[in-house]
DNA sequence: GTCGTGACTCGAT
DNA sequence: AATCGAGCCACGA
């Protein structure tokens, strides 16, 4: 496995323990993977996730609590922010969420 | 090898 | 609240 490839599984391993009911930041995720002000990079490596993943990508929003999705993509997409509001996720003004409320909160310390 | 673009974020205006 | 510019890194042409 190359270094870039670590990078992305340590993204994919944090997106993939989002409980239901739950979001993160591109932001957020990309601290907890060790790539700390990358955010960019999270985004790209969640556009390369493939629908039929086990990876949640949906759940993970920008800091403004917005779904950051591509419209270029399958209708699949609003079918996942319907799969959001079916875990609960409340959204205001048709795209926002609540991040207050639904942002996941660690439970633990991962590793650097 | 360079260059432009992008599912982002932050601080300043 | 909305917009702008700079910073960040990977990927395709």
């Amino acid at each position: 496995m190359n270094d870039r490839t670590s990078k992305y599984h340590k993204i994919y391993d944090v997106v993939r323990q989002i409980p239901p009911g739950k979001v993160l930041t591109y932001g957020l995720v990309a601290e907890l993977a060790g790539l700390y002000g990358r955010s960019r990079l999270v985004g790209y490596a969640l556009f390369r996730v493939e629908i039929d993943s086990d990876i949640p990508w949906q759940r993970v929003v920008n800091a403004k609590g917005e779904i950051s999705y591509s419209e270029a993509r399958c209708g699949g997409d609003y079918l996942q922010k319907n799969l959001l509001e079916e875990e609960g996720i409340e959204f205001i003004k048709g795209d926002r969420i609540d991040l207050k409320k639904y942002l996941w909160r660690v439970p633990i310390c991962l590793p650097e």
